[in-house]
DNA sequence: CCTGAAAATCGTGAGAT
DNA sequence: ATCTCACGATTTTCAGG
């Protein structure tokens, strides 16, 4: 899968602006709109875009709360990690979850729309299971960035 | 800004997929398609969907390598706080970034294609000031999900 | 692999309920 | 608020280079 400057810049642009007419992206990378077609169906045909999606701001979609949560596990078995991996990433208030070097085995980031919402998940993700040793709440005071977008040049 | 039941299905599907058919969406939610297309367009002019973005693969993309940075600062004060703050967001290695409590100031996602790229990010943005006190870099194993999704029920 | 034009699909706005 | 219908724009396909 190479990548030349044509899909860099378009890549570039889908992951600003998906909404950007073929057309539009046509004149801005050189190229014919059919081209910019066919490349775009094949970045989602190999997987390259896993998919086009909206932004919802969480603020105004009533939800404002932003938690990351450091956890550590009890037992590093790989069936009990893989039970607690499913769990994490069923969570639907779960929007990020990575599995991590360090004094913790995972870094989660919560979207809630208060504490008491958390609290609740708390219970059901931490105190349900007897494989949690501990986890540590971190309040977001501020999200300055968030993005999925891959840097992409040369 | 009271969203509905028709909302909160909309939205739900626009995240998982902007790119499905607004035809499609109308019998999703049993609504017209023009009712369908006046309310995506609500959203968009209102700010609710701040975006709508091709979501890329980063290890498809050649950069694998996913980091979490906690950071200290030395001080607080405002003026330099809003100087990181800047330097941090508009690095478009970082992911997300986080102002946050607790033992450290900030916390950031990063996406690099190998640690060599990492390491001179860290020059830039963490040597080269005299404000940072400390960071601590925490390398990603497996991401188990990775969304900016806003969860949103009732 | 590209271009350019034709064909099919989609998004959009007007008018009516 | 909503729906239906018609128009314009966009995406998609296909022939030819």
């Amino acid at each position: 899968m190479e990548l030349d400057s044509y899909d860099i810049k378009l890549l570039g642009l889908l992951q600003k602006n998906s909404k950007t007419p073929q057309r539009q992206l046509s004149e801005a990378v050189n190229l014919s709109a059919s081209a910019v077609n066919r490349r775009i169906a094949q970045y989602e045909a190999s997987g390259l875009i896993t998919a086009t999606v909206a932004v919802v701001d969480p603020v105004k979609a009533g939800r404002p709360i932003t938690l990351a949560v450091e956890v550590k596990v009890e037992s590093e078995r790989l069936d009990l990690l893989d039970e607690i991996k499913q769990r994490f990433s069923a969570c639907s208030q779960v929007q990020q979850a990575y599995y991590i070097t360090g004094d913790f085995d995972f870094l989660l980031i919560f979207n809630v729309q208060d504490m008491v919402e958390y609290e609740k998940l708390t219970r059901e993700l931490f105190f349900s299971s007897s494989n949690i040793k501990a986890f540590r709440t971190i309040v977001v005071m501020q999200t300055l960035k968030a993005s999925l977008a891959v840097p992409l040049s040369l």
